[in-house]
DNA sequence: CATATAATTAAGGTAAACCTTATAAATCTC
DNA sequence: GAGATTTATAAGGTTTACCTTAATTATATG
């Protein structure tokens, strides 16, 4: 005796889902769909159906399910808010990573267009959620994701952890307690033959997880010798004069956090260290193009992950 | 051919209307519950037998229904969610008065407890929302309302606008263009006798407001005499030593706002002036019990409402 | 106290999002 | 190409929140 979501809530998460499996550009087949649901082949067939009346989905028989451009706006205006309340939640709320994709996803279908642009004014237009996908455009068009799956990596590889693809709460705890965070550097020390689980060192422990776990992980493989010398995840008073940095979390008192929020410190964006006062304080950086100089206290709050 | 709420959000507007019509002490007739929620009374009636066979009202036929002890807690609740959220739209996204509440009753059902409380602590406990109604507490407690209606008051009398109750958008764009804002003084110009109009002077201005209208505006009388003389709503750095004041309003940047809030200066906290420093620069302040000194540039964002 | 009014119940209906079980039709693989 | 597998459809069901219209009770009022 379940009880049953709401027309517009179910028509969003039916979008939503379809555009997460890659519906804007191949089909995707109505079982997987379904089982990411968790609703019967059965419904999500007649769901399909019902959105296709819409003209929101294409349906080809036997080969899958598309989002129509009209879809795949909603979809990506869906994602939208998810990812803007992820990061409110995680980033100005403070709640826990994992389960922020959850909660958010309450409240996705309860925002209009008006808050959500408030929000994402508010939070200073953050380009990536906490979990390092990308947050669409007002317009529906999306950052292409970098990185490959950790699952095709090669064996002995080291690998920087640059975004966790959607997934369920459970998943994402499973992850956060074994530190496989965006940010994280990893090195890829066993693979199990016939899909079996990968054996990781991360954070001097070793760590195993299975192959469609490692499939949600996008790495991006970094030089060893490189690394070792120079980590890649580093507090933003480590940043080199010269180099540039993706920020990757900001963190310190309320205040600190919506300073640097109005300065255009926000996650995803990239900042470039100009120069560190002869006294080691305080240092010049530069961020969507304008300079400002941090106290070397206040931006060990900044974490970065090193660009190439 | 309207589409249907999910069983949980009608449940939790079901008795949230009833708590905001007093169903908590007395009982609200059902074809005023129905009238609210805009379902037929039959639609209400059924949905009542539901709710009662789940022990969250209690029905006397021909007399009205009463909310439970455990329908009052729920109730209680989603009210505190809905006041929390307004107070984030309107005080941190810098929303539409207005508009606040409509905006919030989407939110208040995709709300779990732990986000609830997240958002209190972050808002830093603010004790009414923007419209001058309390907060119920976590344990269900709400602040008595103070104040009579405006429908009440005496031909002549000024009073003071202390709390706009509950209503639709449209009433409150019709209040908010009419300044009719809690914080306002008023003056009671005339009463149209057989259930007619208002006549007020508000702002220098004459407007008429409806006896319905009226009913939803509790003011508190204030003695002319002391009006003219002492404005009852000022700035912050206008507040004399040795009084106190009611915060009802946050202005200033961001940063400014937050940094108000973590000192405990949020809407509906008693604030009390100590000194002014000789040169009037700056002005110390005791606000929860603990001391704090502002310039009074910055004083001047905040806005209050002397008390008696 | 009769009657008007308001509140309630009865009866029957709709749409939506789910379900199950069974059958039909494509597609894939050997 | 035949069989196995996947995908789709058909058929019938449930629950929930709504609706309408009509009939039945209480309560209030002249």
């Amino acid at each position: 005796m379940r009880t049953h979501a709401s027309t517009q809530e179910s028509t969003e998460m039916y979008l939503k889902t379809m555009a997460e499996l890659g519906g804007k550009d191949t089909p995707v087949p109505i079982a997987q769909l379904a089982e990411r649901l968790e609703v019967s082949p059965v419904s999500a067939n007649e769901m399909v159906k019902r959105l296709e009346t819409q003209s929101l989905v294409q349906h080809e028989r036997y080969k899958g399910v598309m989002l129509t451009p009209a879809g795949a706006q909603i979809a990506a205006s869906i994602i939208r808010r998810q990812r803007l309340w992820a990061s409110f939640l995680v980033d100005q709320l403070q709640l826990n990573w994992a389960g922020a994709y959850e909660m958010s996803c309450r409240l996705e279908h309860a925002t209009s267009t008006v808050v959500t642009e408030a929000l994402a004014a508010y939070l200073g237009y953050p380009t990536h959620c906490p979990h390092g996908n990308p947050i669409p455009a007002v317009d529906g068009s999306f950052e292409p994701l970098h990185g490959l799956p950790l699952s095709e990596l090669a064996v002995g590889q080291m690998a920087l952890i640059k975004t966790i693809l959607p997934t369920t709460t459970e998943v994402f705890a499973h992850l956060q307690s074994r530190h496989l965070l965006p940010g994280t550097t990893l090195k890829l020390l066993a693979v199990d033959p016939l899909e079996g689980p990968l054996t990781l060192q991360v954070d001097g422990q070793e760590a195993t997880v299975g192959r469609n776990v490692a499939a949600l992980i996008l790495v991006e493989p970094v030089d060893p010798a490189q690394a070792a010398t120079q980590p890649q995840a580093l507090s933003l008073d480590q940043l080199p004069p010269g180099r540039e940095g993706r920020i990757t979390q900001v963190g310190g008192s309320h205040a600190l956090r919506r300073r640097y929020m109005e300065m255009g410190l926000v996650r995803g964006e990239t900042i470039r260290t100009e120069r560190i006062a002869p006294l080691g304080d305080p240092i010049e950086f530069t961020v969507k193009g304008y300079h400002l100089s941090l106290r070397r206290t206040d931006a060990r709050h900044v974490r970065v992950l090193l660009e190439s």
